[in-house]
DNA sequence: TCACTAGTTTACGTTAACGTAAACGTCAAA
DNA sequence: TTTGACGTTTACGTTAACGTAAACTAGTGA
């Protein structure tokens, strides 16, 4: 439950370096405690982390990825405070949606050119096949 | 049907820089022919241009995007090159579906959080109900 | 003819996101 | 006790993707 984890740990799981996890540190994307001078990541650290990185393979610039994570850890105090919240999550999730939008067109796009492919490669093989007679 | 556009309107359509369109063309993205020394940009320029945009958007660099759309303009004579063309496809579309997981576990979260979000509001008026009473 | 608008090349500048190297601390095994 | 293995800070270097400025050309309306 309350598992720590080192910087090279984390470098390890997710495939990047040391120095990538302490640069975001530096970026305030995350803030592990420490013991002493060595930093311990926590799974909630780790959490983070991994949104960083999910938010850099859709694109996402460090500061964007920032600003939608930052809205898990907002504080929910008040009803004005979670209207507001609900706002913001929501303007994200159509940043979200748009990019669904684009990728659906990319595959589906890709699709219809390897159908267009095969059926030339069909039409290919039964002149061969013909010609074989 | 043969529209022809310069390198400012299609600028002013995809809301980028002139710069950013030469850049493109420096590397071997777009090839629009010439009058003279202007450059002239077909509806097939202008159809790379916005796949490089969406590339981009998708979290793809210049470099990424340029290996999937030159795929669409890969020379398709032989039985054999349909083959390999057909094989890069699938690879690339691979890429895309791993986007597409990603995309869809961030937003499924999202929702995930909102609904939380939700209820607190909502028992949040509650009490607040109750204490009008 | 002149000014304007839009285009061009060339080249140096800039920013985000790290890479890399140096110099240092610390702890466990040999 | 020394030698790695791992961590730290500091600081300069690097790359992709353009921005910006200068100096030029070419058509065009007043």
């Amino acid at each position: 439950m309350n598992q720590t984890y080192t910087i090279s740990d984390l470098a390890r799981e997710f495939d990047v370096t040391p120095r990538t996890i302490r640069y975001y540190e530096a970026e305030g994307l995350i803030s592990p405690s420490r013991d002493g001078q060595r930093r311990i990541y926590t799974a909630r650290d780790r959490a983070r982390l991994s949104l960083v990185l999910r938010g850099k393979r859709l694109g996402f610039s460090l500061a964007e990825a920032k600003e939608i994570i930052d809205l898990y850890s907002a504080p929910q105090g008040e009803a004005f405070q979670l209207r507001t919240l609900l706002d913001k999550l929501d303007a994200k999730r159509a940043l979200l949606e748009d990019k669904r939008r684009d990728l659906d067109a990319a595959i589906s796009n890709m699709d219809r050119y390897a159908e267009r492919c095969r059926e030339r490669l069909r039409d290919l093989e039964d002149v061969n096949a013909e010609a074989a007679e």
